[in-house]
DNA sequence: CGCGAATTCCCCCAAATGGGTGAGGGCGGC
DNA sequence: GCCGCCCTCACCCATTTGGGGGAATTCGCG
């Protein structure tokens, strides 16, 4: 994959109908929130029919509504935004949504395309960048910015971490040692020591507080 | 010409309680911006007379519109929004910084209201608290919210970090070795080791690791 | 001036960590 | 069946780390 991921399905009806873009906006902030619909309403041809503060009202608002587009946040308190567009996405094949992210960290960006996510954009990008991406996932045009394509082919550079690796990580994070990842994992420490070997050889670094950084700077962990 | 809608409309509350509060709105997010900038154009009584998107932009702006209340955002590319506010003080000492951020780490919190800040917001709370927050700040009334009071409070209970710690704490983030830490500091190692163990004696941590993770959490120092 | 706090450095020593190498079992794909 | 991968565990060994002391210097504050 390069830099610029597009699948043209057009859809001629729609681009000729008068019909609006209707659009479910769903960030826990509201002040984002009035932003995105401020944003949408100012762009002819698009509008909010619904908003929702999170994860599990997302997909309550997406069955009553039955929006064109979801606009969404990835990190919310409760349920997030993956939990969602997987919910979202296996009741309604067709959906659309467009996920909305603070961070460009490659761990979410794979999550959320992984698991339905038609584009991915951040919130320092234009109005403009902002609503044209509506238009063309509307469309069924699924791209990616290059910003964001690139972090998702630098992921793939890096070597996959295993089930078990990431396990390990997980505990890592929570500043463990050894021997208590290992009795929490029912596992002898030389095991652990072992998937750390593997561990700092695909993150590319020395020791776990190194390992540590990558992973949060990354997003393959959550920190709190 | 007399085609000036501005002056020939007065509105009962202009009348009522003298000219509107006039806000500068400060963040590098275009939807947060459009955002604020809706939320504050719904409240009567209080206007947005300008915008910036980073902090160098916000203190020449400052000096062009001479604001009421600036509301800002803390962390932003270039130019932050603790550099900004110290410098919009020190010029104008009685200028008057709202701090609008996505975290409540304590010690963002301290340093926005150590540099001068009236309060400190989050962008998870609701329209009415952040309206009303800036009619506090606008009668002089410096407020700060009960979970960012809590959290302030939390901090003071830590015990500070001298500089030389703080020094030390910099480099393990970036997950250097003691050795290396040395002599990055022209330190010896024993100095380094002695540093590290008030520490993780004042952060109440064991490792290097839960160290590293403990200062991310607390925002004591920035990954990136 | 005495006190505390910060900074610098030293010693000792136990424990934890990380690197190298190897090895057996399981499981899926060609 | 064989190959590659994952998972498990083992041993050796050097280095790093962290905890316990102590000590000299500077510097500001009452």
């Amino acid at each position: 994959m390069t830099s610029e991921v597009k699948v043209s399905v057009p859809k001629k009806e729609d681009l000729e109908s008068g019909a609006k873009i209707r659009l479910l906006v769903v960030d826990d902030h509201p002040p984002m929130r009035m932003g995105l619909i401020a944003l949408i309403k100012s762009q002819p041809g698009m509008d909010v029919i619904a908003e929702a503060s999170d994860g599990e009202e997302a997909i309550e608002v997406y069955d009553d509504v039955l929006p064109d587009i979801v606009m969404m946040d990835l990190r919310m308190p409760g349920m997030g935004g993956v939990e969602a567009i997987l919910s979202i996405c296996k009741k309604h094949p067709d959906a659309k949504v467009i996920v909305l992210s603070t961070y460009d960290w490659d761990e979410d960006i794979h999550r959320a395309i992984q698991s339905g996510a038609k584009s991915y954009l951040l919130k320092d990008m234009s109005v403009e960048e902002i609503a044209s991406t509506v238009r063309e996932v509307h469309e069924g045009i699924s791209s990616l910015p290059r910003q964001v394509a690139e972090r998702l082919e630098e992921r793939s550079k890096r070597q996959q971490l295993t089930e078990r690796e990431r396990d390990v990580l997980e505990y890592l994070i929570k500043g463990r040692s050894n021997k208590e990842i290992a009795s929490s994992l029912y596992l002898s420490e030389e095991t652990v020591k072992s998937h750390l070997k593997s561990l700092f050889a695909k993150l590319k670094v020395r020791d776990r507080t190194e390992a540590a950084i990558e992973a949060i700077r990354h997003g393959i962990v959550q920190i709190d």
